[in-house]
DNA sequence: AGCCACAAAATGTGATCACAAAATATGGTT
DNA sequence: AACCATATTTTGTGATCACATTTTGTGGCT
């Protein structure tokens, strides 16, 4: 399907670099965006952009306003509910989907990101922390071998991400306690209802924690 | 969000046009597109064909093979199971929150659908068939008024739309009956479950017949 | 200062260009 | 005829160009 070339064309590069950009804050919603200033960003020519502008408009991670200039989409407190019930349908089934394929050895390497995420977030690493947490989960959805479900599920975590980072920089991280554990433990005792009720804990944990931030919404 | 200027862009026909083309069967699976074939068909340069590709690619209707051709996805067995997965978790969910905003209007409206769609079915007009049952089920899932699950429910139309067609022109179709008369009836009755059951019901026959066609998955 | 008309710069869009890589066509050899 | 090396054409990619539209900057007026 993709390039089997090891060479990433300057296209795949961009996508890459706008899709980390987003998903982990570093492009913050209201500002917004020209193509030319982003081309010039990444170093390459304004064709790249355009095109990767418009394939992550297609996944809802940007959007193009009507003065034609590209932004993170405005969240609504509907909006917001509606990403939340999507998850919601959506992480649990793949999370229970992906429980035969872990064994005792993803179990540690979960363990391990666990560690780390929680290093990250005691020591205010936010980016670090919002990496650890997408790493995570998507260790665990991506063993469900389900492609189909995992893109859907790619394209929320797009459209929450921005405003995740943005509430955690207002209240800070302490208020978070670990469900990762509880789901790990789960994992162990080889708990499929505790496994999922755990992934939806913290998914239900982190969304109240974005939606408590009513001015944003 | 969009343009408000009536006059669209080059960009959004192109995309309007393939997007059509894909999902009622125009282009079928197999066979390779390129770009600048796609671009004399539209009238337009390779340009907004490349960022209507790109776009669509995001929306899994389009491939991207190594050889550098553009293509209508493979299917194998598992990924349209997958597919039907989805949609047996989204529709009805779609459906079930649409229910509320569906006055009796609507629900003639329905009836109309489903009435021009049976006239098409029966004349061997598979196009007509096509767009009525996407109709039909668009009308219901718009008035969920949620365009989260909304988008993720076309990304899978757009997937096993190609596939529809095909299966179809080699077994015909005869063997549909309608689901859709069960589904009006019971908005009638203003009977949730029924409704519900419908949809799914639907969704399954309709599946349940593309994925007879074991030589193509 | 605040406001408005107007000029200048910047932007998105679509087409085109240049080039390397791939697909196809060609022709000679067995 | 079947095969393979080579030449030709076609293709995707990334950059650039041209232009209409929008944004931004400027200066004069109240």
């Amino acid at each position: 399907m993709e390039h089997t070339n090891n060479t990433l064309t300057v296209n795949e590069t961009t996508y890459r670099a706008l899709r980390e950009k987003i998903l982990f804050g570093e492009m913050l919603p209201g500002r917004a965006f020209t193509l030319r200033g982003l081309a010039e960003t990444l170093g390459v020519s304004p064709t790249p952009v355009r095109e990767t502008v418009r394939r992550l408009t297609a996944e809802r991670a940007l959007s193009l306003k009507d003065n034609r200039r590209v932004s993170i989409p405005d969240m609504t407190a509907k909006r917001f509910q509606e990403i939340r019930h999507a998850r919601l349908i959506l992480e649990p089934e793949l999370a229970t989907l992906a429980m035969i394929n872990i064994d005792s050895k993803i179990i540690n390497k979960l363990i391990d990101i666990d560690k780390k995420t929680d290093t990250a977030l005691f020591e205010g690493d936010l980016e670090g922390y919002m990496r650890g947490n997408y790493d995570f989960h998507f260790t665990i959805y991506r063993l469900a071998h389900n492609k189909v479900l995992l893109s859907l599920v790619e394209s929320l975590w797009l459209q929450f991400g921005p405003y995740m980072r943005l509430v955690y920089n207002r209240l800070g991280t302490d208020s978070l306690d670990d469900q990762h554990r509880v789901a790990t433990k789960a994992l162990e005792d080889n708990d499929c209802i505790g496994f999922k009720n755990a992934i939806m804990e913290d998914l239900q944990q982190g969304m109240t924690f974005i939606g408590a931030s009513k001015t944003l919404l």
